[in-house]
DNA sequence: CGACTGCGTAACACTCTGTAACGAGCCCCG
DNA sequence: CGGGGCTCGTTACAGAGTGTTACGCAGTCG
């Protein structure tokens, strides 16, 4: 397959004007900015800095990151078009945003955003739905990373990458905009490790990669188990599930 | 040394009234709740179940964890007295809290406590506070568990409960009220890589062992090097903290 | 064309885990 | 008070999984 220019994710996901309503209410208040264009590999903000502004995401893909010391990246989240970031009430950003791809951003003050969440009761609610969005993706971050091993952490970030990705008109072919370094930053590996799982969920004919950036899912099904994840095959949870009548929370 | 029965930790943190200012505001609206007792290994809450209440620690040791299938937990955060959890405005617990040791817990409704918050100038700000201290926390550990080895760990977990457990009066000694299972889901590790780490760490002269519940603190300098953690020495991170003029959140 | 970058692959080294055995403290009981 | 059974923690050893290192290939850019 050819390789694609740095252009060639600004496709991926252009779907503000089709995000969910939680999303639009936030979404309007950015609806004055006007969006920035950020090369990838552009930083968007720092770790540290005061945090100033709040952004959304137009077009492309942003990655959060921490560095520690001695050359360690730990990539916090990636975020897709429509999704905001920099709204926790931190006094500093707790993270290094920087572009995956070439991106549009738009941008709005901290103060300002707060202001708007403060005065409306509509918004208030989008407000702490994403709020807890975060929390929760952070705390499935955790159980990723504590207890899962390649194979899992790769599958349920593809099943993760699935729905932001997924190419309209093509079901089952994923773009991942990504490297493979922001997916082992991510997903705690090195690029090897990364490298090895591929080719062996390749091997098993649960996916069929097609150049760097593109990867087809053959079985979504079998992928969907390969996560990890407590499933409703499983015996323990089946319990948990009756006791607490909900699989909202599962994969 | 002597081991101490179930309720040997109720001592552990006593700082209620001592907390700092920022909880004090939140932990008013919890001063009309008769306190319960909850025995060790007891569950308050569950994972999934509607968020009805909040919770604060009075006294003793809380865990929040997920069970993942197949026996597997994470820990996600202790609460030591004074904590206050459940305060999420997720609709749904994220986590099961259990009793580490024997405690005593406040709760007021949800709804109240949200209310409260919403009506008081005062208030909200400590209530972005707690959930800031809250996200920050879940960072951290994703950090630890990217990127850290089994040393630096249980280094970092030991430097993070000692302001929390430190017998005042005997500064360098360290209540450890939870177990190595606890530890060990806490540090995604197994009990045995706990065991063999901390033997480690006493055979360098950092800390010496004292019972199965107690550790000393021989040399925190040391332990602090230890956790992995960027620091003032890392010449990478002098630039970092050049550029941002910040060392708050450094450990 | 040649240097550079990103990625895949393979051999090797190492950390961590799983398993098992053992020891220490606690509880129950006579 | 002492013994047996239990839980919890520690240690040793073998093995799996992952990290490390090195190399080759393809695509990009100057």
């Amino acid at each position: 397959m050819l390789m694609l220019g740095k252009n060639a994710f600004a496709v991926a996901g252009l779907a503000v004007e089709a995000a969910p309503p939680r999303r639009l209410c936030l979404s309007s208040l950015f609806g004055t900015a006007l969006p920035e264009t950020i090369p990838a590999g552009k930083a968007i903000c720092w770790e540290g800095d005061p945090a100033g502004c709040v952004f959304q995401v137009a077009e492309g893909v942003v990655r959060l990151q921490r560095i520690i010391g001695e050359g360690r990246r730990v990539i916090t989240a990636f975020q897709y078009a429509g999704d905001i970031f920099g709204a926790f009430p931190q006094r500093n950003y707790l993270f290094t945003a920087e572009a995956v791809s070439d991106c549009r951003i738009r941008r709005i003050g901290r103060n300002l955003f707060l202001g708007e969440i403060a005065g409306s009761d509509a918004l208030r609610p989008a407000y702490m739905g994403l709020l807890c969005k975060e929390t929760e993706a952070a705390h499935e971050q955790m159980v990723l990373l504590s207890k899962k091993n390649a194979q899992e952490r790769l599958c349920s970030f593809l099943i993760e990458l699935a729905p932001r990705t997924e190419m309209s008109g093509n079901p089952g072919l994923l773009q991942i905009p990504m490297n493979r370094q922001d997916i082992a930053d991510y997903l705690g590996m090195t690029i090897e490790t990364v490298s090895r799982t591929i080719s062996k969920l390749a091997a098993i004919q649960v996916v069929v990669p097609e150049g760097r950036h593109n990867l087809r899912i053959v079985c979504r099904q079998r992928l969907k188990e390969l996560c990890g994840n407590a499933d409703a095959f499983n015996l323990e949870n089946c319990h948990r599930l009756v006791r607490h009548g909900s699989t909202a929370d599962l994969c």
